[in-house]
DNA sequence: TAGGCCATCTGGTCCT
DNA sequence: AGGACCAGATGGCCTA
């Protein structure tokens, strides 16, 4: 967070002075996801090594598939999907397996780390100190609203 | 210790 | 049918 831009106005000045001024150290990513209540056969494959952000961008860069990390999973129970209706009528199940639920959560761990990888896009064109704390997600979409109307605002004139 | 933030899992819905 | 997206739930970590 090194690379920030110099501050144009005092109205930007005082708004990113608002945000905090500790400073922390950055977190890790994908840690392992001990003590959740999923079953035991979903936690063989996924919550060890495999789950860093090595494993992730390994898995990016070879274009691999999430079924290719979980076809050594014998376990095939299904699992259901208990679903409602909006129109009130009933909706057929939708089964999928042990291995479609781990595929299915490799891709939302890939989706939520893509974004996360946007946000720290955004992080580094939004002004902010140098000493500051990282931002949050909200504080970072806060602020982008505020620092791209402050320079449209800027243009205008 | 409470509250904020985040990673992860999960199931529902939408879309291809 | 299956993937993408989303929101709720849960638990861990950190700070005041």
């Amino acid at each position: 967070m090194g690379t920030q831009r110099p501050f144009l106005d005092p109205a930007m000045f005082n708004f990113v002075s608002d945000i905090n001024c500790t400073d922390v150290p950055p977190r890790c990513v994908f840690g392992p996801a001990e003590g959740l209540d999923a079953p035991s056969s979903y936690h063989m494959d996924f919550y060890g090594p495999h789950q860093d952000l090595n494993f992730i961008r390994e898995m990016e860069s070879s274009g691999a598939q999430a079924d290719d990390f979980s076809a050594d999973c014998s376990s095939v129970e299904p699992s259901f999907y208990r679903g409602s209706s909006n129109s009130g009528r009933a909706r057929r199940k939708r089964v999928i397996t042990t291995v479609q639920r781990q595929a299915a959560n490799i891709r939302e761990r890939k989706r939520m780390f893509s974004l996360n990888e946007a946000f720290d896009e955004l992080r580094k064109k939004v002004p902010t100190f140098a000493y500051e704390k990282r931002l949050s997600r909200i504080e970072t979409l806060r602020l982008a609203i505020v620092y791209i109307s402050f320079m449209t605002e800027l243009l205008e004139k």
